[in-house]
DNA sequence: ATCATATTTTAGGCTATTCTAATTTTTTGT
DNA sequence: ACAAAAAATTAGAATAGCCTAAAATATGAT
């Protein structure tokens, strides 16, 4: 009986998944930072999640996590239920698109089933949210993606903005009014070596943009490969 | 600072607002009973809250408790957001009437002052909520009302439906096939001493529906005292 | 290989909420 | 007025989360 799991699990499920996409296992400092806990509170929370009847983590000592299937699926449908309420918070309440992560990040654990499902109704089942993530369908599969980080881009290079992070609510509204935006194309002009800098230019735009690491590290795209005749 | 209240105290404030309602000060026992906890669950509460910095509630050993001013703003704020979002689950995302309650009795404690305020624009701040129930301004202000139970009418009384209690389901459903729904007039035509049933006609209706005092005692009508010339 | 640093875990505590069982207070019926 | 019954309170304990400070373990640099 998996019972029913409290926000704090719910959100510990979905952080360690967002962790261990990029890396493998996830050791505790890294969930703690993410989480805004100490790794003291980690500890105890990811020994608990291990030892339950089956068990969400698969945790040593030292060794860091991983979720098990039971832990990927229920960090999914958080997910989903995330990625869902922000869509609709824009699309039916007008919320802006820096302001809906916050109040989802509360209300994704609150919600049924029922309100789940009639929120993707409404919504005509969509697959990708509002910052360009994809939306895990209602069994729960995650489509396979091959997006890599704006920061690897080099000059010359064409792409099509696939999503942006969408917890730092300053970084959205300066990526709005510069137009980069999923599904925006754009050109990269120049790469600085000393600053990881990139210049770059919007397609159907003159002005050119130049990013930094901390932002061009925030953002997905899909890199299109020149084609041979430009 | 009125920091943050928690869902069970909002919960323990709303109860205790409605159930002073009709009684004056309230007993830990029926705070209990409708809540669903032990009477040394809410002994507990109860001291905890008539001790805080503004304390919520007045509270004397075996005297029962009433809601201070602050107390009772809080119950208010809550029972706005829950009125507002029965409303908005049953208009804007096709719940029926008897679903909506228990789904509200969660979403109530985890939404924003934006996400009510949005919600109150989309259904064009409405004074009603979906089962008649008045809901409390944005100021907090609540109308005082006169309506009595159903249940303390007479024959050839008329009436017209205000609100019906919406915590079962069932009787919802009941009623719903009945047209028993906030402003549907009806006229009384039996009272039977025995088993207080009440035989009453709906307006624009042939068919003649017997009540018992279970449903009786959970419908507010407004009675309109009968015309001179009939 | 060894020591210094960084990371992780343990130990001990705190708050909020609830429970059961025991006790106290109030109410009621004679 | 008094005992029995009902209602309310206290005492003691559990669970979920979180914290700080101390101890243990791992890493990595000479
Ligand atoms: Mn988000
Ligand atoms: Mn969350
Ligand atoms: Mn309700
Ligand atoms: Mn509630």
């Amino acid at each position: 009986m998996t019972g029913h799991l409290t926000d704090a699990v719910e959100d510990y499920l979905k952080t360690i998944y967002k962790l261990s996409c990029s890396r493998g296992r996830v050791g505790t400092g890294l969930i703690a930072e993410t989480l805004g806990v100490t790794p003291a509170s980690v500890t105890d929370m990811v020994q608990r999640l291990s030892g339950e009847d089956p068990p969400l983590l698969d945790y040593a000592k030292h060794q860091g996590v991983a979720l098990t299937e039971g832990g990927r699926k229920a960090a999914l449908e958080t997910i989903r239920r995330h990625r869902l309420l922000e869509l609709f918070l824009h699309q039916v309440l007008g919320y802006s698109w820096d302001q809906v992560h916050v109040e989802a990040d509360r209300l994704e654990h609150v919600i049924s089933e029922e309100f789940e499902e009639r929120v993707a109704e409404v919504l005509g089942n969509p697959r990708r949210g509002l910052h360009g993530e994809p939306i895990p369908s209602p069994g729960l599969e995650m489509p396979d993606r091959e997006d890599r980080y704006l920061l690897e881009m080099r000059p010359n290079q064409r792409g099509i903005v696939q999503e942006v992070n969408d917890d730092d609510p300053g970084l959205l509204r300066f990526l709005e009014s510069q137009g980069i935006v999923p599904g925006a194309g754009f050109v990269v002009l120049d790469y600085s070596a000393y600053d990881d800098n990139l210049r770059l230019r919007l397609d159907g735009s003159e002005a050119e943009i130049v990013l930094g690491a901390s932002i061009t590290g925030q953002i997905l795209v899909e890199i299109a490969e020149p084609q041979a005749g430009a």
